[in-house]
DNA sequence: TTTTATGCATAAGAATATTATGTATATTTG
DNA sequence: CAAATATACATAATATTCTTATGCATAAAA
C-alpha cells in the first residue's frame, strides 16, 4: 500500500474479498492480483502482507494449507465461514465509509 | 474517527474539505459538524483533531486566529493559498482511492 | 553470471488514531 | 443551588497499521 494514506485501514477488507472470489491464494499471488487489478495504482508491500494473513489465520478467519511447487513453498490461504461473514461485514463498512465521505465531501454541504 | 479502521488516513481530507466550504471553523465546530453531517456516523475524537490541525498549520496550509467568545478562547483555521491547493490534491485522491477500492471489490474480477 | 522474479518472514521506525487526562467557563437539569 | 453536561482547548501513553530495510532460498531471464 505505497500509495495516499487513504488505503490504511482497507488491507484487511482487499485480502478478504479476493479471497472471496478466488477461493484460495497465497501471499505472492494477491500482491500481484492486486498489482494487475488496480494497474499499478496500488502495491501491498510483503511487511504489510503477511503480518496481516498471519493476524487473519490467528483469528480464525483463514485457513492455511502449505504447498511446494517447483521447489518453493506457497502458503495458500482460503477464508472459513468465520472469514466469510467477516467479509460480508467488511465490505458493508467500506459501503459505509464511501457513502460517509461522499456526504463529507460533496459540494452541497449545509447543515 | 472512533469507528471503523477505514477512517484511518482520512482525517485531514475531511479537515481541509470542510474549510474549504466554510470559510474558516475552529476545532470543536468541525467535531459537531462531522457529527451533524454524518448523523453520528462519524466522531473526530479530539486526540486525532487537535494534532492534526497543529500539523497542518505547521506545514503552512492553515491560518489560524484567536477570538474570544462568552469568556471562551476560540482558535478559528481557515485555508492558506498552499492549503488550497492541497485540498484540491486531497479531494482528487479520495476519488482515486474509492475508484481503486470499487475495482476490487466489484463482482467481475478477473484479470 | 548477475539480475530479476518468485515466495516466505520479521524487525525498526514512522504515522495516525484511541483512550485517558487535564484545565477552564457556560449552560442546563434535577 | 448543586451537579451534570456542553463548550473549548491541549497533550501524553498506548495501540494499530503501515513503510522500509533486511534476511533466506530457489528459478528464470538477461
Amino acid at each position: 500500500m505505497a500509495n495516499a494514506k487513504l488505503y490504511k485501514g482497507s488491507l484487511v477488507t482487499i485480502i478478504l474479498k479476493l479471497l472471496k472470489e478466488s477461493e484460495k491464494m497465497y501471499g505472492y499471488e494477491i500482491t500481484q492480483k492486486v498489482k494487475a487489478l488496480t494497474k499499478g495504482e496500488l502495491n501491498i508491500t510483503e511487511g504489510a502482507l503477511y503480518p496481516a494473513l498471519h493476524k487473519l489465520e490467528a483469528k480464525g478467519l483463514l485457513d492455511v494449507e502449505v504447498i511446494k511447487v517447483d521447489n518453493r513453498l506457497r502458503k495458500y490461504y482460503k477464508l472459513t465461514e468465520k472469514g466469510d461473514k467477516e467479509t460480508i461485514n467488511k465490505l458493508h463498512e467500506l459501503q459505509e465509509y464511501i457513502k460517509t465521505m461522499q456526504v463529507l465531501v460533496n459540494p452541497k454541504l449545509s447543515i
